[in-house]
RNA sequence: GCGGGUGUGGCGGAACUGGCAGACGCGCUAGACUUAGGAUCUAGUUCUUAGGAGUGCAGGUUCAAUUCCUGUCACCCGCACCA
């Protein structure tokens, strides 16, 4: 970093993994146990084989571990979660203020996954439970046929004395179970499932008697897992109704559902529905939920995709969970002045094969008096994940050794909100989301000052390797930048990295780039031969005009047109017999966020004893942008056929007998009958014929 | 399937509210200086049947379209039996 020229603030440096660091990781981690915001449950958990591991799902994407690739596997453990939940909303809400990447915003969207709709009670005959549902079209209700549920739904143990096919349901679940959560989506197109023989649901807007199967298509993680199928209007429940011969009943007009489900539904009118027949379907939803409400049978509802963050690891490498386990008290958290929770030293660092996490073997470590009652009890032995301690280290920039707060208020309020955060594409999604929780809830209780972390947040482009891909170890395709700062230099990669291509998008590297790269250096090295006490005229509006593009690039974050444009300059600058010195400082003055290291030298070079870092930003003379004279474009029907030199801002009338006169013209209109001329001020001149 | 993004020379990429398509760089070609050139400088470099054609493809609006509209294709990314 150093080596890169990056003016950085190296007194404020912060590592997380540094104990007066993750103090405040953990003291903000009590907080939200002592909120009820941290809290832990026995659930089925994504577990990795391989790493012996428990992965939120945010790291088990696809199914698949996000570190090594191995297949997860569901197991059952104690978890601690962070109700992230209970922010869904406001995550939500926030994000209209912040500004952002399209592509982010929708991905945090899609993350939280909003959805609205109702719940729904579906009695389940002659027995004393009911089965609710999640739906978001409640204005189907009289068109569902059938219920289907996940097969870890819980109602089938707790009413298999009334099931009949239990062995076939039983067989079911095996299957179910072998297949990955992976294999489920990627089999989508053949539904599966069994009919479960002894019960039956009743809806409850017709009270009709609907089967219940269990099917593989729900899932236990989404809504409640149950749903009401409606085959008529969804094409999932349409297949699987066909396959299993099942009625289904049209209750949207404007279909045909004797060929497909009708899920375009929005225009249509609601038929074979009772008392909300006739409407269209956003009446019908509202009404069909007021009924839903008035006789309890069901409310409005809102669903959320985003789960609760599954929060602790097995790994060595994090934050103790501060968190003590006593047989008379429960769960306690360790009191803040106590903290930081050490990490201690180990011998083994891998997770033993059950998957506890490898602090569990240390004696001296677990073993403590319970805070609150003073009794012999057990530590917490899981640590925290790594997004822990990045979900708030800007924070600890405005004041990174305070040993009282995690930072000072004063000093937060002083540099919040984050102007305007930058970072790797990979990583935006659960650090956007969970650095926001984690911000909004720190918030909540008065430790920082404002609701949101940052105004904007972006993330750049990657750069790809020489071969397109992404570079990594097994590609080979590998660019150290120490290499290139070692072969040519630091302010050559700094350039090239940011002329190589748009900011935001992804390029891949090219060696002969950086070469280019260090030849604008040595150019603009070779103009000091150049330099003298003698104004030029010669190339002044191109300068002043530069300087005013460079500017404006600078801030629009256009860095490659910016370099382009310096380019040009050096280019003119190179023609040019000599170049004023104070015309020189200013062209080096707008290289130096790019190249500073070579623009310092040239400064010094050229007289002066001060660093060039403190020098002023060049101003550009506005009278000297333009030049007196222009060229104008000449084209016929929109093809441009000559070109003519005019003084700036001749009038109208002149320039089309100018126009008219050329050679090229004249021979061109020659015989033709001119329908009208169109005049661009200083621009062109258009002749259609 | 849904959503987002991107399509411009041999390559990376420019082109503000419609107004000279290909800035700038790489690569390539020829020449100069040189024992030499992988240094430097100069000239050229979208294609071309030399009239034109040309910004993924097909239409449309306009005096004028990479830019606006309609349709369509391809690639990349994200989400995904989401009820």
């Amino acid at each position: 970093m150093k080596q890169g020229g990056f003016s950085f603030d190296f007194d404020r440096i912060v590592d997380t993994t540094n104990k007066d660091y993750y103090k405040w990781t953990q003291w903000i981690f009590v907080q939200l146990f002592k909120k009820g915001l941290a809290y832990r449950d026995k659930t089925y958990i994504n577990f990795c084989p391989s790493c012996k591991v428990v992965l939120s799902n945010e790291e088990s994407q696809g199914g698949k571990c996000d570190r090594c690739d191995t297949v997860v596997v569901q197991k059952e453990k104690d978890v601690w979660f962070l109700k992230i939940t209970d922010h869904a909303e406001r995550l939500l809400e926030g994000l209209k203020k912040l500004d952002t990447l399209p592509r982010i915003r929708i991905e945090q969207e899609n993350w939280i996954g909003k959805s609205t709709g109702a719940h729904v009670d579906f009695r389940v005959k002659d027995t004393n439970e009911s089965l609710m549902v999640f739906t978001t079209r409640p204005d189907t209700l009289f068109g569902s046929t059938f219920m289907v549920i996940a097969p870890e739904h819980g109602i089938i143990e707790r009413q298999k004395a009334k099931i009949n096919n239990l062995d076939e349901i039983y067989n079911y679940l095996e299957g179910a179970k072998l297949k990955t959560e992976f294999e489920r989506v990627e089999l989508a197109k053949d539904k599966t499932g069994v009919r479960i023989d002894g019960l039956v649901a009743i809806n409850p807007v017709n009270n009709k008697e609907i089967p219940i199967f269990v099917a593989d298509y729900v899932m236990i993680g989404y809504g409640t897992g149950a749903i009401m199928a409606v085959p008529g209007h969804d094409t999932r429940d349409y297949e699987f109704a066909t396959k299993y011969n099942l009625d289904i009943v049209e209750v949207i007009s404007g279909g045909d559902i004797s060929k497909e489900a009708y899920t375009d539904s929005n225009e249509g009118i609601l038929v074979n529905s009772g008392i909300i027949n006739g409407l269209n379907v956003p009446e019908a939803i509202d009404k069909i939920i007021e009924f839903l409400e008035e006789n309890k049978i069901g409310t409005k509802a809102i669903n959320y995709k985003m789960k609760d963050w599954a929060f602790n690891r097995q790994r060595y490498w994090g934050e103790p969970i501060p968190i003590i386990h006593c047989p008379k008290c429960g769960m306690v958290h360790v009191p803040e002045e106590d903290l930081p929770v050490v990490l201690p030293q180990v011998e083994k660092f891998e997770p033993s094969d059950e998957g506890e996490s490898p602090l569990s073997t240390i004696e001296e470590f677990i073993n403590v008096k319970c805070p609150k009652c003073g009794t012999m009890a057990k530590r917490e032995t899981d640590t925290m994940p790594q997004w822990a301690g990045s979900s708030w280290y800007f924070l600890r920039y405005t004041d990174p050794r305070n040993d009282d707060k995690l930072a000072d208020f004063d000093k937060l309020k002083y540099w919040l909100q984050v102007d305007w955060y930058n970072g790797g594409m990979e990583h935006v999604t659960r650090h956007v989301i969970y650095s926001r929780f984690w911000h909004q809830f720190l918030f909540d209780i008065g430790v920082v000052p404002t609701e949101e972390p940052y105004k904007k947040r972006t993330a750049q482009g990657l750069i790809l390797g020489s071969d397109g891909y992404k570079m990594s170890k097994s590609k080979g395709n590998i660019v150290n930048p120490l290499e290139i700062i070692e072969a040519y230099g630091a302010d050559t990669l700094r350039l090239y990295i940011l002329f190589i291509g748009d900011y935001e998008q992804s390029t891949p590297w090219n060696e002969n780039g950086v070469k280019g790269a260090r030849r604008f250096l040595d150019k603009l090295a070779r103009l000091e031969e150049k330099v003298s006490d003698q104004m030029n005229d010669s190339y002044q509006t191109i300068l002043h005009k530069t300087i005013k593009m460079v500017s404006e690039d600078i801030e629009s974050v256009k860095f490659n047109t910016a370099i382009a444009k310096l380019m040009t300059l050096v280019n003119e600058f190179t023609k040019a017999d000599h170049i004023f010195k104070e015309d020189f400082e200013a062209l080096l003055k707008i290289v130096n966020p790019f190249a500073p290291h070579i623009c310092e030298e040239l400064w010094e070079r050229i007289g002066h004893n001060e660093d060039m870092v403190n020098a002023p930003w060049p101003e550009y003379d506005e009278s000297k942008l333009v030049e007196s004279t222009i060229e104008m474009v000449v084209s016929i029907n929109g093809k441009v056929r000559d070109k003519i030199k005019l003084p700036l801002d001749t009038p109208k009338e002149e320039v089309i007998v100018l126009a008219k006169s050329t050679d090229k013209i004249t021979s061109l209109l020659e015989g033709k009958e001119i329908r009208m001329i169109i005049v661009v001020r200083n621009k062109l001149v258009n002749i259609v014929i």
